[in-house]
DNA sequence: CCGAGATATTTTAGGCTTAAAACATCGGCA
DNA sequence: TGCCGATGTTTTAAGCCTAAAATATCTCGG
């Protein structure tokens, strides 16, 4: 360590030898994130403007859209990334509203079958044109190109966070199942 | 429908007269906030799980270890994009809790002061280190040039919902103050 | 000095969110 | 048949979040 080369290390050198930083890919989720919440509350403030509607039950309603034969709590808390015991509450309020219904499975008595009535298919109809016009208004600025290439981008991103969720996980004793899952292993080779 | 002439309309002409479409838009839109909420969920996890902390509190305590002088309830609350009502209880929680302290401005009585202690500069010091390996670690599939292509991207498309934020309200008849101030938005000047 | 607005924060009412525990039901199996 | 572990949902406790109203204080013109 008394090595006299050691006065000619420069700062390349340095950055090299140091436990490398890591502050480009936190500014990138900052930003990332600024993003998210600028769209967000913009969204939230409108729906709730023009349609007297929250976040939580629009996206509630989108997923039921998409799914015209209805979808289970389960499916519902899994598209929408929320815990489970969320839906109990929010499907509740919507069915007060006659804006969805619920039915228990006649296959089986645990499950709990939600979908839109025609009521909140029509709703949701109206809400989801304004939407999408008001998605492309916030990126109006955006080209075709631009577009593409985030996509693009977001997209590798997306598969990165995916293959290293939970691989943090392991600090304690916990069950670690997703190693048997398919195309998801903590150590799928990642190199760089 | 039946108009005799619809049959002499080529795709491109209808692309060019129908109110044009903005499914990549709203790809884009979804697909982003995928990904903001797997890596947040993720954040949020490992947090709780290694140092007992909400997300909310991190952001707090990011934010007051970024301005060593302290910061005031409003300064913190567009600096977190959150409402200000939000943060009383959040400050009381972690004042309570000894990782901040809260004073009241000796210049003007209505302004509330807030900055970390030295146990809370301690404890944030330990998180943010973890917390920017753990960014690191889920983003490790993106090169650099990847990294950097994103912040461009991204950049563009923040310009373009703060420059179309608001642009929207004057739908109904409500008051529009926008056009009045000097810009709106988090990251205008302020004098005090 | 006074009062009208402006500004900073807190309070209120309602809703969203999670993790964890509780409850209900199912399917397999001895 | 009766139990046991897995699965689907609800409940609970605590905390986060917003919009809007209420409160407190400041600034400034008259």
């Amino acid at each position: 360590m008394d090595d006299p080369n050691a006065m000619f290390i420069d700062a390349e050198t340095v950055v090299l030898e140091r436990p490398r930083d890591h502050k480009a890919e936190l500014r990138l989720w900052l930003r990332l994130l600024t993003c998210t919440t600028l769209v967000e509350d913009e969204i939230r403030a409108r729906l709730r403007a023009d349609f007297d509607v929250t976040l939580p039950r629009f996206d509630l309603m989108a997923q039921l859209h998409k799914a015209p034969d209805g979808l289970t709590l389960s499916q519902l808390s899994s598209r929408m990334m929320v815990s489970n015991g969320n839906l109990t509450a929010l499907v509740e309020r919507l069915v007060e509203a006659g804006q969805l219904e619920r039915r228990v499975s006649a296959m089986d008595r645990r499950v709990v079958n939600v979908r839109l009535t025609s009521v909140g298919e029509r709703a949701f109809a109206a809400m989801a044109l304004q939407h999408e016009g008001w998605i492309a208004e916030l990126f109006a600025q955006l080209e075709d190109a631009d577009i593409e290439q985030i996509m693009t981008l977001l997209g590798k991103l997306k598969g990165s966070v995916r293959a290293n969720i939970g691989a943090g996980q392991k600090r304690d004793g916990k069950l670690d199942l997703s190693s048997t899952m398919p195309s998801s292993g903590p150590e799928s080779g990642h190199h760089s």
